[in-house]
DNA sequence: TTTATATTTCGATATATGTCGAAGTTTAGC
DNA sequence: GCTAAACTTCGACATATATCGAAATATAAA
């Protein structure tokens, strides 16, 4: 674990940030399921697309559903692309290996 | 990927935010290249005791490491032990095996 | 028993976060 | 152009968090 001491700090802190809320979680774990890491979530397959589909039955508002991909984004977890009125999201790959790399 | 459905999120959020201050993530860091997982910091190895060491250079009080430190090992990343006047502190290896398993 | 070291607890405070609802934007379709 | 659907932005607000310094506690040592 020598590798530690080369983390960046500010970026993993980030990427912890945003999966420490409850809700921000449960969004990119149904987006882990949606989807293939490094596939994107589209109309065109059998799961509906993603982004106001995986904000249902959370219990909160399409704005802080909204304001949690954007964080999730932000954070490098989340690729984003509008396609029509939807916006289609998906998990970035490399960001997850670098995660798992982090703790094995 | 279909463990996620199962995944408990109030116990994976909490860890998560356990490592997302950048302080903690120091601290948290310092303690697994100072000792293996599993493995006590004790004074008797040529690494210092851990506690009060682990704070060392991170420009926060020692009641701020206290603090953080109570709040790895509420998340279950870290034990805690008293010995003497200090208090050894080592990873928890089965919470980092968890953590391993959910990004991979 | 007095003193020193290590750590914790407490109260205060400034800042960050999660959430909402209303209003705004973008795109599609009539 | 008008309307609807999907999403974002804004302002507000309540709650949570990080940090400090001072006081308290625990242990060891003189």
């Amino acid at each position: 674990m020598s590798k530690f001491s080369t983390v960046n700090i500010k970026r993993f802190s980030t990427m912890f940030k945003a999966l420490s809320n409850p809700t921000r979680l449960r969004i990119f774990l149904r987006l882990t399921s949606c989807c293939e890491p490094g596939t994107k979530c589209t109309a065109d397959n059998d799961l509906t697309s993603c982004i106001g589909e995986l904000g249902k039955n959370l219990g909160v508002t399409a704005s802080t559903v909204s304001h949690h991909i954007k964080e999730l984004h932000h954070a490098g977890l989340i690729e984003l692309q509008r396609k029509g009125q939807k916006v289609e999201c998906w998990i970035e790959p490399e960001t997850l290996h670098l995660l798992a790399d982090f703790f094995s």
